[in-house]
DNA sequence: CGCCCTGTTGACAAAGGTCAACTAGCGTGG
DNA sequence: CCACGCTAGTTGACCTTTGTCAACAGGGCG
């Protein structure tokens, strides 16, 4: 108990909040073992990592706000926060099954954040197609791929169309879904996706009939998908 | 390789697809150890599980499509599809941090399905404790936590306000964030936050300076989150 | 053969984005 | 220490987009 409330590090000791953090309990700090994480203060505003970057470094947020944000979205400025993560968040995973950093982390408030190396992580977990490694990966997969969907809240009809279009079916041919599973997916009603695919098909984008989509001109797309009006 | 090619499974043997299924591999199937994802043929149509439904299978969806579709939202109609998983996607991995299933799946088309009880998963993945098993457990406490958020994308701006301050500030005081940056997490611009604040404000639900934002009448947001309309 | 379901089209209303002017605090520099 | 200027937030007027309601068309299935 007394070892409990030491607020300053001993020595060599490892910070009490390590005794009840679930990550320094998997790595056994009671039992004297080193945590793959070290902390580090941080202020308001600082950039933990940058979208598209190289990812090197997992991060535990222990305390604080971090906000994240990504570019594609866009409208007024430039990256749209989509999420703010809290004490106990992870942030960055996403490079265990992804090469670079899918968002902007900046530090909302001064924070505690533990950072560890994608290497020692990856020898943490031990190996490779073990059990619980293969579902987390793929878990953050299919989160990673899920995240960008996000599309599907702002911008225009007919952007977000175009741009799920992209990433959907650039090589053709959409995936085979219900119309209305599709307008769903991307926040609309079925009739604005029937007005939004015929105003794509009229600018020579893509071919539509009553249960198909096929793209013709991704060019097109992408232009659409660029410059916000359509 | 003649093996591999085995269409129908043999008398004893493990489909061929295990031995070349991420899950497959984690469990041995190569070395005669069993999986303990069992495979199941699903029709167009059927439901895997339900929305708040106690969690007692995850699910690996081997080949076909499915749909995750969520109630709150709403809109016109009961659910919002939200999701459409792939082959290679887990589905309802949600249950290893949740008591119940986090949506309803249901298949878009005749799909190959593989399910595991929860304590087999539990068993197969290894030590509570464990580093894999830990990241694991963060990262989908944090996935849970965020696709509710999607109620960014639906309903009214009054009505997203309404809804998020009930699931971040039941307790009073929302987490002090700058009203920029909440406008980006509800999806709209920081004038339309002003006038549902507004609104909200002068229904007595919230008390709103230029700086914080105070719960006052938790009822009244129910109301607000209830009628669509504000 | 006819019904039903899905998707399409049109007219209309309303929510929210856009542009712009204005206010309140806060920090900075004189 | 005060004043100035900046940024975040607010308010107003207007206009586009999209949701709403309704009627209709094409295909598939009984």
């Amino acid at each position: 108990m007394t070892a409990l409330r030491t607020s300053a590090p001993q020595r060599h000791g490892p910070p009490a909040r390590c005794l009840v953090c679930p990550l320094g309990k998997a790595a056994g700090v009671a039992q004297h073992r080193a945590c793959p994480f070290a902390p580090r203060e941080r202020t308001a505003g600082a950039r933990l990592y940058f979208e598209g970057e190289p990812g090197t470094k997992i991060y535990y947020l222990w305390r604080g706000q971090v906000a994240l944000t990504r570019a594609g979205g866009d409208a007024r400025g430039a990256g749209v926060t989509w999420a703010v993560r809290r004490g106990g968040d992870l942030l960055g995973a996403e490079i265990l099954v992804h090469e670079q950093y899918l968002d902007t982390a900046v530090t909302l408030g001064s924070s505690t954040v533990c950072a560890a190396s994608r290497e020692s992580i990856d020898a943490w977990i031990g190996p490779p197609e073990s059990p619980a490694r293969t579902l987390l990966q793929l878990s953050l997969r299919t989160r990673c791929s899920e995240v960008p969907r996000r599309s599907g809240a702002d911008g225009k009809a007919t952007r977000r169309l175009a741009r799920w279009l992209l990433d959907e079916a650039a090589d053709g041919a959409p995936p085979k879904l219900p119309k209305q599973v599709i307008a769903a997916l991307l926040g609309m009603l079925p009739e604005t996706l029937s007005r939004a695919l015929a105003r794509l098909a009229s600018a020579g984008a893509i071919a539509v009939d009553r249960r198909t989509i096929r793209v013709i001109d991704v060019e097109a797309l992408r232009r659409v998908e660029g410059d916000g009006d359509a």
